[in-house]
DNA sequence: ATCATTGCAAAGGATTTGCATGGCG
DNA sequence: CGCCATGCAAATCCTTTGCAATGAT
């Protein structure tokens, strides 16, 4: 079991504290490990704004994230973005070179109850 | 001096440490303070992925970010982001209550040095 | 007297660092 | 031997909590 396996298997970003528990080892390799994976471009991190960081897969295709507010349920969203960065590069000089979108509310199982 | 006037003279969004530092005050009352800005909607909370959050002003229209990598300035960018959120509502049965969007890159400045 | 505000020290969670150890080429 | 992966403890950063002290109504 790698961390490789348990992110891929997992249907939503993972964050370091499963990996630790999952694998069993010291954190501190757990972490290490994160970052090689990170500079590899094997995994990327996702953040959704709770203070800590999440992982997944690298080579998925550009996507941003559906966050279920009440059962955390996590859905994969696949945008056109072009309409967006285009207006941003019609309205500034800025040079973008990443950016973060995601989505916070309720599933459709949740938002009726 | 409050909480208030720091964040609204600054260029950009202020996280705690600063609002500590500016205010001379202790930590545990700036971060009380900034739960009942939150809570009334007089601030905002930002997120820029670094692992801290950062506040702005709630009364501003709504707006996302232009973060320079290299100088940390901060641009405010306006969008239309109908587009996006139809978008995601044609595609899927959630339910959006909010949103996270920020754009990470280089500023005019210093995109070509 | 009571209720809200402040402070201080300690705790907490996520992450990083220093340093020692064990495996392996 | 020399290098790399691992472990462990301590440290760091940001934030929160418990509790006592102060201030205001």
């Amino acid at each position: 079991m790698t961390i490789l396996d348990i992110i891929s298997k997992s249907s939503k970003p993972v964050d370091a504290s499963i990996l630790i528990d999952k694998l069993g080892v010291n954190k501190t390799t757990v972490y290490r490990q994160i970052d090689k994976y990170i500079g590899d471009g094997q995994i990327i991190e996702v953040e959704f704004g709770d203070g800590k960081k999440r992982y997944e897969l690298g080579n998925l295709d550009h996507h941003h994230h559906l966050v279920c507010k009440k059962c955390k349920k996590v859905e994969d969203i696949f945008l056109d973005e072009n309409v967006i960065l285009n207006e941003v590069v019609k309205k500034t000089k800025f040079k973008i070179e990443s950016h973060n979108l995601e989505f916070f509310g309720f599933c459709i199982n949740c938002k009726h109850s």
